[in-house]
DNA sequence: TGCGGTTGATTATCACTGACCTATAAAATA
DNA sequence: TATTTTATAGGTCAGTGATAATCAACCGCA
């Protein structure tokens, strides 16, 4: 027994194991109750472990028939990669370095052009809106993108 | 079985597909019969769920023979998708339009579930990192990055 | 002793309803 | 024919109840 938040994690991840579609609905209310804890709780828990840094998207709606719905958007492990892509990002990484990598990735078939893109965009937006580039800031950003990608 | 809402959404979202020129047209008073509901429901459907932002523009006319006509739009030109979107995002967009908008936009199959993943990673790193929510770099940010997309 | 975990009061949002409002066309009337 | 009346359609808005989100305070362990 760890402790309650990582109990309801192990069971929001159980419940994503059985699905095909790679999301699952729930109400927050029932899960709370089920166990046995105030539903502010659950909020608690998405927050904390199934963010978009970590390959999770949130919906939900209020009111009746209310839901929460939870999206894996990757289901392999490739922790592996994981840890080998932020070998190579490291703590700092220069636009072009991550360019690089990018189109590594992209001939790799591990990321399409339009994701590609996309990041490309993200990262070019921190090194304009900073006087010196912030190699920091672009490895941080790169990270969380990459990461949330091949599912943390 | 979801809710009155969702079904009434269903019903108009089935009649849309099985035409050849993007609308429909019905009565107000009947869809409400034939769902055994106060005709308001139908409105608040519409207000609700075929919003511009969610790709559907409304007219309607009172009276007799009044009707209720709602066009899917689409937009064929990149060009033109790329004004569309920038219209709806505007100067200023809050993370949460924003992640409203890009659910819209992946239900119609414009972006996809990693694509918007990476999307909400780099506008959360924004909102993140100042103090109050910067809705202008926000606007900014995803204006670039979708455009970017409709273009590639 | 700082940070993740836990709690509950408060706030926000959604589904739905119904009373009242506005618009239109056809029929009635002058 | 021109005007008024009537029937019939859709629009608006605020209220109610059911959820979920937020936030700030507290707890407890390494």
């Amino acid at each position: 027994m760890q402790n309650l938040s990582h109990d309801i994690e192990k069971y929001i991840l159980d419940l994503l194991e059985g699905v095909e579609d790679n999301f699952i609905s729930l109400r927050r209310k029932e899960l709370a109750e089920m166990f046995e804890c105030v539903p502010s709780q659950i909020n608690y828990v998405l927050r904390s472990r199934f963010t978009p840094e970590q390959g999770y998207l949130i919906e939900s709606r209020r009111g009746e028939h209310g839901y929460i719905k939870i999206l894996r958007i990757t289901c392999e492990k490739t922790s592996e990669k994981i840890s080998h892509i932020n070998e190579i990002i490291g703590d700092e990484i220069t636009f072009k370095e991550a360019r690089k990598l990018l189109a590594a990735l992209q001939s790799r078939r591990m990321i399409t052009g339009r994701e590609r893109l996309l990041i490309e965009v993200a990262l070019k937006h921190i090194t304009d809106s900073g006087h010196d580039e912030d190699t920091e800031e672009t490895a941080y950003l790169l990270r969380n993108m990459l990461g949330g990608l091949m599912g943390a």
